[in-house]
DNA sequence: TCCCTTATTGGTAATGGTTTTCATTACTAA
DNA sequence: TTAGTAATGAAAACCATTACCAATAAGGGA
């Protein structure tokens, strides 16, 4: 999958009545090559260096459509403005949960204890759908607390 | 506990420094009444009923407050606005943790599973802190999804 | 290749929840 | 009383996100 996005994204798009344009190539683009969980401003500010006319409207447009199309995730950590990362399946990362540092606001990843959190979230998720007939689409897990630099030992 | 509040509601700002006012007073009296889970706003509906002169600011300054001496906690449920409820221990409620349903906003708590929960998140919490060196304070633990009222069937 | 349709863009203004500021009021301890 | 400080309320500021709208450009067909 790896390096042949650009030809995946474009499938995508089409395949959806959607136009591959510039923004959305570069978008795609800063969320390929960095590890980080980006807000639309540093979206917007990494874009812009080398497609300075972009909008920020247009980030957010996108960053919306993107997530509809399942190809990032939005996640809200509580700090007032909402992050993004590329979905699992074209990250080089793998499924993972976060750790939120309440001082310094740094998000870390972890994917140890997966399989066992992954477990317990389908057999928990199984109870509450039959016992509450709610259908779940999405589970959220986070830790919060103070991140090795930020604790007072 | 229940119903003796009033007294240690006192107590515990007495003991911080802080004083016993009447907003305070309205404002934690507005959340024991209720089951639900209150935004700013339906707090400062609900107190300005019998105390008309209430600010929208004084609200805000309390619930932060109230935060912080963890009488009551703070949920973003990504609905654009931060919703508040008792503190477990205050609660009529048993520790619990919430279904979301992403069409009509409404919030479910659950109770079950919870012995199962609170064993997987202790496990989890002890091998993330060891590994990471991350001093856990909180864990959040949401599912969203369409309740029985929102899900096409 | 050129057109035509319409998806998409970018600038600007608006929104809405939350925070700041500041002058006024209410407690509390001496 | 009085001084010192906590707390309040109104209004303005903040700031991430959204709505609006005229201008632009992608891509399918001729
Ligand atoms: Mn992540
Ligand atoms: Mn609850
Ligand atoms: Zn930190
Ligand atoms: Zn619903």
């Amino acid at each position: 999958m790896r390096g042949r996005n650009q030809q995946h994204w474009q499938g995508q798009f089409m395949g959806c009545g959607y136009r591959m344009t510039k923004p959305r190539e570069e978008i795609l683009g800063v969320m390929e090559k960095t590890m980080d969980h980006l807000s639309a401003e540093d979206i917007y500010l990494a874009v812009h260096k080398f497609y300075p006319n972009i909008g920020l409207t247009t980030i957010y447009r996108n960053l919306e459509l993107l997530v509809k199309m399942e190809l990032i995730v939005k996640f809200e950590f509580g700090q007032g403005k909402a992050k993004y990362e590329l979905a699992d399946q074209y990250s080089k990362k793998e499924h993972h949960h976060h750790l939120v540092c309440k001082k310094c606001s740094r998000i870390f990843d972890y994917s140890d204890f997966m399989e066992k959190e992954v477990r317990f979230l389908k057999d928990t998720e199984k109870g509450l759908s039959k016992k509450y007939d709610f259908q779940i689409t999405k589970h959220l897990i986070q830790f919060y607390g103070y991140c090795n630099k930020c604790q007072k030992k």
